[in-house]
DNA sequence: TGAAAATAGTTGTTATAACGACTATAATCA
DNA sequence: TGATTATAGTCGTTATAACAACTATTTTCA
């Protein structure tokens, strides 16, 4: 192992610097993450971002959530949450309603079905997690964690 | 700062695990960054992946590469190279040739305006490399590459 | 040989992402 | 109060992603 990112994408260049490094490594780890995602959700139908909505939804119980808020929850930020949400209610995995306060406002909340669905889903996600990381070691989970979130941090500072 | 990716997506529940959060950590940071090379990108008229399609066909020189070289090569991996480089193809800026040894594979090449447009984002793309991970500091990012090669091969074996 | 399998790419189709303009409702304040 | 601005969400459109079937060429090996 440790070919090193420049080697598995038979570069022949090197990177202008270490943060470009540190960039790309993000965008193929995340995007090879994403990919077995897919596969794992497939046989529910599923992609990994109407997956999240739905887990979104489950955490906001009974009260629901107006589509705003579940755009601000969402991992990947999606700029069309209705039509997420439309193609979610026509297979009745979610149930929408105009709120009676601010009439603007149309809350979105999980159906049984949706339960049904991501109760089924809860094992597999959760081995998933469990064994992609397992070589990687918690100690070494938390420092990435920690990197990853000071990355975040410096990410926003610079827009 | 360093108010955690739970703070960070609202979320009421607990991680199932380390590697859960981990994982998450990863796809949200890698789409922050995302959005931010989209903006950069955009005043050309280019997305990332095309980006990356043209700098592997930089790489390769005059010699090209057939388009499934270039899959191998790409970042994110794309399931339809083809309509990619027709897309570049019509914006003259990759051109594309039948291998005369092997009549199956089709050569692609950057053209002249292609490494005119690349030359015009070198420095932009450099320096948003460099300013976007500013604050981590080398020594973190080298820890962090590291970290996320051990996760890629976490991935790989898991499969 | 030459039929079968493998390889390289293309193309048709459907689903989703991205962008902007648009409608309805609520809040602001002169 | 009522014109103006802000907010919440929808909808039309175009571009791209994903899936599968298809064509052309080469390789394999009985």
């Amino acid at each position: 192992m440790a070919r090193g990112i420049q080697a598995e994408l038979k570069q022949t260049k090197p990177f202008s610097s270490i943060g470009e490094e540190a960039s790309i490594a993000i965008l193929r780890t995340a995007d090879q993450l994403q990919q077995q995602l897919v596969d794992l959700l497939k046989p529910y139908g599923l992609s990994p971002t109407q997956f999240n909505a739905l887990r979104i939804l489950r955490g906001a119980g009974e009260a629901g959530l107006p589509c705003s808020d579940i755009g601000e929850r969402m991992i990947n930020h999606d700029p069309d949450i209705t039509r997420l949400l439309d193609r979610l209610e026509q297979r009745d995995l979610v149930a929408r309603q105009r709120d009676s306060n601010d009439r603007r406002v149309h809350v979105a909340r999980i159906t049984k079905t949706g339960l049904d669905v991501l109760k089924g889903l809860d094992k597999p996600v959760e081995d998933f997690h469990r064994v992609t990381t397992a070589e990687v070691g918690d100690f070494n989970l938390k420092s990435l964690i920690r990197l990853l979130e000071k990355l975040r941090h410096s990410l926003q500072k610079s827009k």
